[in-house]
DNA sequence: GTGAAAGCGCTAACAT
DNA sequence: ATGTTAGCGCTTTCAC
């Protein structure tokens, strides 16, 4: 039983294709006996246009792609959703992907979606990617990058304030009286991991401590997890006076725990922790890990609109196409005041 | 800048369409010479074939439609993944959709996803979507259901054991002698949930236990999140003799520990705890939380083979088309022996 | 206000 | 071994 075509809407109403398809798209002045007619065979048949075909004819499918690292990750959950009620509200359908942060993965699938004719793309950067990106500009569709950018590249994007977020972090557990701050973080040359980085240091330098290259920890990306773990407890041996520490990214910070669990030292008295990225179980693992948590919603709903407003299908009220959000800090049991006087190194 | 067709790649070649086609498509007899001239103008000229086209005309997409409850939640994310790994195999991409165990929007999707030409779905029972289901079937679009099923239909499924699961579950409280053990559950009308159940009274039943009505929590679909937490304290406080509970589903596990934690309940000590499908936080929060894993990976991987071998894309090596598999025990710190006879009431 | 005809890019009969 | 033609379901001139 094959679905029912326009066509056949008109044999049925005696109407021409012309005539259904203009009724059925709200065009062209028909009358209204028709048009009643029309509407009422449509509705008896179950009738429901193939947007295939219409695809094929327009040359636009009002569907977006969406590229995000890790389709199974804690950011897509919360993102996804968003995205797909500000989409729905204008009839766009969405199409997930994961990139896996993976440069040929992230090249088939623009590929695999310019040729699906999607009409715009929310991606998130993956190294190397310029490219594609830029010929996608070039063929008049629109992009918006999200959770980081490239910086050389004049392409609207929307992202936390990673710079200063951390700082706010940093602060927090400076003036909560600890020196001896770690960082660990990701070897992945992306904007938003150099930042958090760059956080790190310039904290370091508004208060007048000292940096020790010792302290931070870049660990290989998708490192063995098992492997991590012994990474951060090796960071923590050979750094007995370390007395907080900064996870630069949540996964990071699950593994942190761990090193810390199979360490047997006690948070926070033998050391703060703070994570960049919440997650449900900082709230949950007494006596509760600090995070800077990312205005996730705000993000997808910005990032959709500025697309949706590059299609023509909104009225962008915002001022630019680069936007940086705040970050909210969460201060929990992890962070607790040492009673060291303030500043003093 | 408009892709170029395939239309074009003959004019180049001084080929015709159909010899294009046909050497795309590595079908019939075409000369070597004419074969590598029109393979290199393919090259030189970036051409991609233009999915849609090939889909208006094939009357088939080789996209599979995935409809869950939640494609931001935990289940899904595992999922997502080993769907599109053995998807991709045999070239077919996915289209991802939330129900969020929404009759309507449910309907909305199939209805939706049938007009873009998907051949095949794997779907998450949504109470009430029977109809829509066997109109699939009758259309002869292959489905696979996941998760749960529909008692009353002849539809392929593939789905965690949740009866004896759970008895497993059951069986190891109460050989570390519990006996007054409550169940918290969600009142929705899903076969697997409605199985847990079961197996929380047949196990009952098997070990000469009384049931008991009042330890069983039944919480509302979607109930809000403090209310729910504050119902499991209810639960607790009229029942100050149980001493070990059962969790139904993973997000019930969450709300009922920060219902424990809020009590100032000790955990074995007071009450031992386990739950129906692992999340990563069971294994980080002290003592650890025991749980029943679903073996995500298996039922993905078994329901997409499962749907493409009805696509007649893969052999079919299975007995039968309804499955289910074996959950995992995972034991942790959360259940503890405390030194009762065993099996005296 | 309505219809005839062309065509989006591709494939599949059916020639030759 | 390769080309001709028709048509998937729809929209869009352009005519009347």
């Amino acid at each position: 039983m094959k679905p029912i075509s326009l066509k056949e809407i008109a044999n049925i109403t005696g109407a021409s294709p012309t005539t259904v398809s203009l009724v059925l798209n709200g065009k062209g002045r028909i009358s209204e006996a028709v048009r009643q007619k029309i509407l009422q065979a449509v509705k008896d048949n179950g009738y429901e246009p193939n947007r295939i075909a219409i695809s094929l004819r327009t040359g636009h499918s009002n569907v977006l792609g969406v590229i995000v690292d890790d389709i199974g990750g804690p950011f897509f959950g919360a993102l996804a959703k968003i995205i797909e009620v500000e989409a729905e509200k204008f009839g766009f359908r969405i199409i997930y992907c994961s990139s896996e942060n993976n440069l040929e993965k992230a090249r088939e699938l623009i590929s695999m979606l310019s040729h699906q004719l999607v009409d715009g793309y929310i991606i998130m950067p993956v190294p190397g990617l310029q490219d594609e990106i830029l010929n996608l500009k070039a063929n008049h569709k629109p992009v918006v990058l999200i959770d980081g950018y490239y910086p050389e590249l004049d392409i609207p994007h929307v992202l936390v304030d990673n710079l200063n977020s951390v700082m706010q972090g940093m602060s927090c557990l400076i003036e909560a009286g600890h020196r001896k701050i770690g960082f660990v973080t990701v070897d992945i040359d992306l904007i938003q991991i150099k930042e958090r980085l760059r956080g790190y240091f310039e904290s370091l330098k508004k208060f007048n401590l000292k940096a020790d290259d010792k302290l931070v920890l870049k660990l290989p990306y998708q490192m063995d997890k098992g492997k991590a773990v012994q990474a951060v407890k090796d960071l923590f041996g050979s750094n007995r006076d370390m007395d907080a520490v900064f996870f630069s990214t949540n996964y990071l910070g699950i593994i942190g725990i761990e090193s810390i669990q199979e360490l047997g030292l006690s948070i926070p008295k033998d050391i703060a922790v703070i994570c960049f990225d919440d997650l449900e179980i900082f709230r949950l693992l007494p006596p509760g890990i600090s995070s800077i948590q990312q205005p996730v919603l705000e993000i997808g709903r910005t990032a959709t609109d500025l697309l949706l407003a590059m299609l023509g299908k909104k009225k962008n009220h915002l001022q630019t196409d680069k936007i940086t959000i705040p970050a909210n800090l969460i201060i929990r049991g992890s962070i607790k005041a040492i009673n060291v006087p303030k500043f003093v190194e």
